[in-house]
DNA sequence: ACCTGAACACCGTTCAAGT
DNA sequence: ACCTGAACACCGTTCAAGT
């Protein structure tokens, strides 16, 4: 058939089709061919759209990033979000807490956890492609925007820049950790495999798995408050110094 | 030439090989064609060592786990440990701590500090492997040994069953987080990535590749403080309510 | 501009054949 | 028991050819 007079293809249709078999199959499962055949389409025909698997990759990964909620953190968020408003639907509540979160210093506790909250729950809904995307922002504008957003809010609250660098990397290292692979899961449901001489406290171990969902989200919570608690005494420690 | 009279491959020279080869190049480097020619040998001739590639990872996964210290929680993790004693070398250590940590309830923070700076450390010796060791302990020796050192710790110092079950998941979560990705070398170097009209706060940003062992490793320290800091306080709530 | 089939250099894995 | 070469069904990517 060679060129058709409206194109098969589009890199929107493209990136919705390789997350999804991502999310059904694994990232082994996205083989170029494969996603091809998903589209009805031959493999090289892809190659129109992204210049090379990776590419897409990218593509797919910031995307997923697109969903995470920043309005949270005001104006500057708000306003970076609204150039994308079409896409994410978050301009709304972004102008909504504009300009009171703005001046608002002590909020960045409230803040953070529920920008953590927004973050996890975009990724735990892909968690196949947590890897890749785990790898740092690159060149991806979702994720600058992302960085952007939370290193700003930070310093406006009192942070000292280097410290509000650490808090952005140390939040990622815990989101992205607990959005990787259930920890419950990670334990096989079968009982044989905790032999009592090996491993003497495991003995309820093959149970986790089937109360995943509870487990990882208590841990989750769990860790987040520790995270903010602790964050806050170090914030007081600050505000005693000057 | 067939068989040799002596055999020229071992699962341990296998394994070595294998993480040698992700560390300097890559997990997708490693190929079983690859890997074979690295050992002057013919690709199917790891079959005879593995069943599959899955199962040769799985090995250098639990190896790299092997590294973990886990001597700071005393008797029952020494046990375990001495099993395993002529490849970790942690024996002596463990016997050393051994008794005086078991009835020290209240060393949990300082045992779970110098755990999470061991785990962490061998992870980032690796940093290629972390997204497969995420998936969790599976069937792994080592990393069960880990699991159950560190919730038997967590339970025989008064932690509720059910709270030492998040504790080791939200730490595994920090830790696998931290050493799965420089957060510092995911932002590009090239500072024209950085337009201000986009990023309003990241102008430094370009630095922070330069920085990359510094930041890193003081969000991680950060972010362990605070964890620490945060569960202590839950500690001390739960000890008021008896 | 956008799709196709053919081709190249790779994969993981199986299997019969050798010692 | 442990290695080999040949073979199968896959990969990512390039490229000339079609409209």
């Amino acid at each position: 058939m060679a060129r058709p007079r409206t194109p098969l293809l589009s890199r929107e249709r493209i990136v919705a089709a390789a997350l999804r078999l991502i999310d059904d199959e694994g990232l082994d499962a996205l083989s170029t061919r494969r996603l091809a055949t998903e589209l009805s389409v031959s493999g090289p025909s892809l190659y129109n759209h992204f210049a090379t698997k990776d590419d897409l990759l990218d593509a797919v990964v910031d995307s997923v990033i697109g969903e995470v909620d920043l309005s949270m953190f005001g104006t500057a968020a708000g306003a970076a979000g609204a150039a994308g408003a079409a896409e994410t639907g978050g301009a709304a509540r972004a102008a909504g807490a504009a300009g009171s979160v703005r001046t608002a210093g002590t909020a960045w506790p409230e803040a953070l956890r529920d920008w953590a909250r927004s973050y996890r729950a975009a990724l735990a809904a892909h968690p196949n492609i947590v890897p890749v995307l785990a790898q740092g922002p690159g060149r991806r504008p979702n994720a600058l925007r992302l960085a952007d957003a939370v290193f700003g809010h930070l310093v406006e609250s009192g942070w000292p820049r280097g410290q509000a660098t650490r808090i952005g990397a140390l939040m990622r290292y815990f989101v992205t950790g607990s959005a990787l692979a259930s920890f419950a899961a990670g334990f096989p449901a079968d009982a044989e495999v905790y032999d009592a001489a090996d491993y003497p406290h495991l003995g309820e171990a093959h149970r986790l798995a089937g109360h995943r969902g509870t487990v990882d989200e208590g841990a989750f919570e769990t860790g987040l408050e520790a995270l903010l608690d602790g964050l806050a005494l170090r914030y007081a420690r600050l505000a005693e110094r000057s």
